[in-house]
DNA sequence: AAATCTCTCAACCGCCGCTGT
DNA sequence: GACAGCGGCGGTTGAGAGATT
């Protein structure tokens, strides 16, 4: 098997390991700048180093090199990071290559312990760069759980599907334990991915939003958030999809208002009463995606700079809002179809240019939808 | 102030492909 | 064709710094 250091450096007694010492580092640059890099396995003997050869190439490729740019990456390296992966996978060389200064080991850290992190709370996946399902996902699974009582028009668990976990037939429920709460919604959320995992036909579609256009209103009821998604798999998708192209100006509350129908007649017609206009935004919103995946989720997303993002708007943010939501409604009635708009839960949140703010891409708009709570009878219920 | 936890990133490890013999 | 040596790549580790309790 091979070795990091060769069969024949491996034999020499000796070698050192660990933290190069500036003693070390000189001996090596003045053996370079002298003689130039390159055969690396004598390079350690000539330039009088006990170390192997791959740990000087190494030392000299991912420190020492003079073209090594230092400090933090920026935003447009970031970016250009993210597109690339995109499309090269973890191929940290290649991607280095398009980075003038940085190396492929320092790129592969930053990606590991920032921009993966960062991809994850976004709901997007760091390895495909396509919203996670999870997330897309939960909503829909939600919804697919619910069933409108014909009284009052409060949709409630469908207790046919779940009837164990809403303690049917007992004093407790499930939906009344905050910690069983999480553990709920990962249940409903398996049984919806093993079945629906063969049904994904993504439909995109980008629109222009001005406040003259905007008729106001809230989500769709399966609304449960939006997440970012990259352009890269936005062109792919509108080249599978031509029809659903960008179009200028395009109403965007009007197409969204029958798309969203089109997945209530889909998902839950006939027990869903009439859709209001699904979003509202504040002030002028630009470049705005509207996505469908075509599996009964809609989303929204606010584009900057050929990436977007949604401020918390991740999977264990959602649970735990949803949680939180959840607890905090539970005294409150049900809400009739006709207050659907004014009792929306969305939330928009103008996004900051501060520090902090880049480890979220400094997004501009954050919708987040949670139109759940518990009813008088302790069970979900959608207002 | 001390203990503990979390994060970062330089360095190592193991594997692969290329080249020379 | 088989083998060995080498450079290069991507994954992983662990020491140290910083943050938190």
């Amino acid at each position: 098997m091979a070795k990091s250091c060769s069969t024949s450096e491996k034999n020499n007694n000796g070698l050192k390991k660990g933290p190069w010492t500036p003693e070390e580092d000189q001996k090596l640059i003045d053996y370079i700048q002298k003689h130039g890099h390159g055969k690396w396995r004598t390079l350690p003997k000539n330039a009088g180093l006990k170390r192997c050869g791959k740990s000087c190439r190494l030392r000299w490729a991912n420190y020492l090199r003079p073209d090594i740019k230092r400090g933090r990456f920026s935003f447009e390296e970031e970016e250009m990071i993210i597109q690339l992966h995109s499309v090269l996978g973890n191929k940290w060389s290649t991607i280095a290559a398009n980075l003038p200064g940085r190396t492929d080991n320092e790129i592969k850290n930053y990606w590991n312990t920032h921009i993966k992190k960062k991809l994850l709370k976004m709901g997007i996946d760091p390895v495909t760069h396509t919203p996670r399902l999870d997330v897309l996902q939960l909503s829909s699974i939600l919804s697919s759980t619910l069933l409108y009582n014909n009284n009052n028009n409060s949709p409630q668990i469908n207790n046919n599907y779940y009837p164990s976990l809403f303690g049917i037939g007992s004093s407790s429920s499930v939906a009344n334990n905050p910690s069983h709460v999480l553990s709920l919604l990962t249940s409903l959320l398996s049984p919806y991915q093993s079945k629906n995992n063969h049904n994904v036909s993504n439909q995109v579609t980008r629109t222009e939003l001005s406040p003259a256009e905007d008729n106001g209103g809230g989500f769709s009821q399966n609304q449960i958030g939006a997440i970012a998604i990259s352009p890269q798999f936005l062109e792919n998708q509108m080249q599978l999809n031509p029809s659903q192209a960008f179009q200028p100006n395009q109403p965007c509350a009007s197409n969204l208002h029958v798309e969203s129908q089109n997945i209530m007649k889909s998902k839950l017609e006939p027990q869903i009463p009439s859709i209001s206009t699904p979003f509202s935004h504040q002030n002028t919103v630009p470049n705005l995606w509207h996505y469908n995946n075509g599996g009964g989720n809609n989303m929204v997303i606010n584009n900057r700079q050929g990436y977007s993002s949604l401020v918390e708007n991740n999977s264990e943010g959602i649970m735990a809002n949803l949680m939180n939501s959840m607890l905090s409604s539970s005294t409150a009635s049900s809400s009739s179809p006709s207050n659907l708009n004014s009792s929306s839960s969305t939330t928009f949140v103008n996004g900051t240019t501060n520090e902090d703010e880049r480890d979220s891409y400094g997004s501009n708009i954050f919708m987040y939808n949670i139109s759940n709570g518990l009813n008088n009878s302790g069970l979900l219920s959608l207002h």
